[in-house]
Formats: structure tokens, sequence, C-alpha cells
DNA sequence: TTTTGAATGTCACCCAGCGGACAGCGTCCG
DNA sequence: CGGACGCTGTCCGCTGGGTGACATTCAAAA
């Protein structure tokens, strides 16, 4: 971004952990079957609607993946950073679309492929088979501590808990302080942790006041993580 | 399932077998790399604190897949039926223990097998590597529903969900009533739907004197399958 | 600079459902 | 057959936090 070259869907594509270890030829033969994108910050990715027959690699940016229930509620399932791959990862067999709605929280640069493509690369290519196998696994642990918290914690410890977690995933540190830019309104993360717009932005006061962390609308500076883990347990 | 309805995405992954399809030799290592053992009710299969190097396939009976929190409380992640695998599915990399603990609910019959070899089997095998993917995809897709169902739905609708999977999953149809034998205490729905027990047994007192269902400590039968879907909702 | 719409902040009300207490009931075991 | 323990049923008081209903602040557009 920012003055510097951008740089090729090749390097991308290279850099891009899940195809590390993979030969020149091959590489090629990945880039040659997808296309990089970019979208602007808010923009959708794709419709609950539409039977995702693509998959998605971020490699810039975060993205925002939810679902509508039935009555047309929101409900967020995750945000992801670069590096993470999305879409209709479970090749479900029947062409059912998930429901599920992505967008851009950020501007955001991707790279597409068609499911089909990456299905039969998956064939050929046990070690990469092996390594979604595994990402799509650390994401269900995810899904397993998200229901465990929903049931045994509050709103307060949820939140806390959310903030660790952002701040692991997307913090920067600078001396002991860790910066978040935050590209999510307090009702999104409502959303995210199950609780009312309004109870976020109260207890997210409340740990302000108690010197825990500080924030703007630009962004989050967690002031004290250990604290924070504290009350998220 | 009843006529028109789409059967659930559970019913795929039961009634599709993770080796159909291979071949004679193929199966021979198969069987010559597992080991098949006899669980008696309500033993354990193993503990959270082993970093378990074993993955069990279940063949006949019931198996209670949770997870304990750091103050001792249970949460019951899954109930798996026959046909379902289960285990360090993840390959997470690091050996941690995911906490996890499998206990029979039926006598139940399992093999097992050691990760390593079932992995070194995955390299080998494209095929049936692509399947545990679409499995574990599909597990993943659960528990996303599930995490929806605890922030929108009231505890009265995730039971009544709950009995519709539950007999989805495991129940037999005889004459338009659904029997399930179940293998859970009212505590045990507590856990899995995340509800006080008490708030258990008094709905499905509730769903009982609705005419909806019957239950005694042996079962449950399901009489009314649309009307609780629709309470579902 | 003004406008305007969205994001935050604060308050009062209210109820689903958790948790404690205790009384029947099965069922297994000595 | 009697004890005992775990499961089921029922009642109730208390409270976390959801739901409106505002007022206020912010930032992008005009």
């Amino acid at each position: 971004m920012s003055g510097t070259e951008r740089p090729s869907k090749f390097w991308y594509l290279k850099h891009f952990n899940i195809f590390e270890g993979m030969d020149d030829a091959s590489m090629k033969q990945v880039n040659d079957m997808s296309s990089m994108t970019s979208v602007r910050s808010q923009q959708p990715l794709y419709f609950p609607d539409q039977p995702t027959q693509t998959i998605f690699f971020l490699k810039e940016g975060h993205v925002k993946i939810s679902r509508l229930t039935e009555d047309g509620k929101e409900m967020i399932l995750d945000v992801l950073g670069p590096g993470e791959i999305f879409g209709e990862l479970s090749f479900s067999g029947s062409g059912e679309s998930s429901g599920e709605l992505a967008q851009a929280l950020d501007d955001t640069v991707i790279c597409t492929m068609k499911k089909e493509d990456f299905e039969s690369l998956l064939r050929t290519k046990p070690e990469l088979n092996f390594e979604l196998t595994k990402r799509i696994g650390l994401r269900l642990r995810r899904f397993e501590e998200r229901v465990s918290e929903m049931v045994f914690k509050d709103v307060r410890k949820r939140i806390a808990a959310f903030l660790v977690r952002y701040a692991e995933d997307f913090g920067k540190i600078k001396g002991g302080i860790i910066t978040i830019r935050m590209h999510l309104s307090h009702q999104e993360i409502a959303l995210l942790v199950g609780a009312a717009r309004q109870t976020v932005t109260s207890t997210l006061n409340e740990f302000r006041s108690k010197g825990l962390i500080d924030f703007s609308r630009q962004g989050f500076t967690i002031k004290q993580l250990s604290e924070l883990q504290k009350l998220s347990r």
C-alpha cells in the first residue's frame, strides 16, 4: 500500500503460509487458477444466498464473516485477518449455500479461486490438504471455546475474553502497550460476543475507567493485558 | 426427516462411511493398523489431561464428548453415534491436549488407531483426507449453528431444537412416531443446551403436557415433530 | 462551516431463567 | 427387603442484562 508498490499476486501466494514449501511449478499452477481483487472497506465479498463456489485467500485487510437468521438478524461468526482462508471450505457436497455473508472491514486484498479447482488441487497435493484439515480443526476448536464461553461466562467476562483474543490476533505491541485498530463498532462486538449493544458500551467504559484499556473510534489500546485476562475467567 | 424435509447435514455424515470405496488392499492395511475395543456404559474412553495420540472410530453405541473448565465445570460438546470419528482430529501441531473428555453413554464398540498411523494414511490417500476435511467442516458448521442458537434463542427454543436434532440423529421412526433411546439425564441435556437442570425438567414437562413428546427415564418419543420444529424457531 | 446520519453514552424498567431448597421416585446393591 | 444415592419434579426469590427511549458526540459529506 502506501507509496510502496503493491506486491504481485504471485508474491502473495508464495508467502501465504498454506502454500509454503510448495515447489515453483505447483505455485505457478496455483497462480494460474486464481485471480486477485481489491475490496474497499465495508463492501461485501459475497452474499448469503449465493451458493459460494469460490474459495478466498485473504492477503491484506480484515473480513467479517456473519450469518443471517431467518428473521434477518445478524450473527457474527468470526473476524479474519491476513493469511486466512475462507469460503465454502467444507465442500459439503450439497451445493446449498451456507447462508454466510462476508464483508470487508478494511480496504482488503483477496485472491479467489474456483472451488472445484481448489478441490482438485487438494486431491493431488496431500500436504496441502493436510494443512487445510489442520486449519479447519483449529477453527473448530475456537468455536468449541466460544460455545463454552456462552454457557459459562457472563457478558463482562466474554467481553474481556474478546479483547484479549482480538489483541492477540491483530494487536501490535509498542513498549508494553498493545494497539489495535478496531474495525468493529460496539454493535458488532455485541453481535460477536452475544450481548446487547448498550451492555458492550458500558462494559468497555467500565474497563476504561479502571485503566485497563483505552479506546476511541479508531481503535483500542490494551494497557493491562494481564488484568483483562484475569477478568475473562 | 418427514417427507420433503431435507435431511440434516449430520445425516449425511452419519450415513457416509469414510472408508467406503476403498480397495481391499488398503482396507486390509487399515485393519492392521487398528484394534477393536468394547467399552461399558458410563466408562471413560479418555481423560482430558491425556494428550490423545489416538483416533477413535465409533462402531456401536454412543459417546459423549465434553470439556472441563478450569474450575471443574463440565461442558458437553457433542454426542456421537455409530460411524463417527473422534479424537485429536485437527492434528493441531503442538501436542497439547485438547482438554476433552470422552465417555461411553452406551455399551460401545470402538476401533482405535494411532494418530501417526492415521496421519500417514491420510498422506497417502488423498480421497480419505478429503473426506475427513469435509467431515470436520460439517462439524464446524454445527458449532457455528450452536453459537448462533445460544445468542438468539431462549432456553425453550434451544431445548426444542435439541430434541429435533437428537431425533434426526438417533431416532427410529415407527408409524409417525419417533422413538429415541435417551442416554442423557436432564442434567446432561442442560449442559448441552446451556441451561439450568431445573429449567430443562420443567420445559420437557411442558412439552409433554402439550402432547408434543413423551418420555421416561429410558427414552423419548417425539409425537409431533413439526410442532417441535415450529417451537424451535 | 453546516448538515446529517451513525456511533456512543446513560437511564429506568422488567422478566427469563439461574440457584438454592426440598420432596418424591427409581434403581442398584448389600 | 431396606437403605442409599442419584434422578426428577416443583416452588420461589433474586438479578444479569435485554429492551426501549432518549441525549450526546463524532466524522464524512455537502
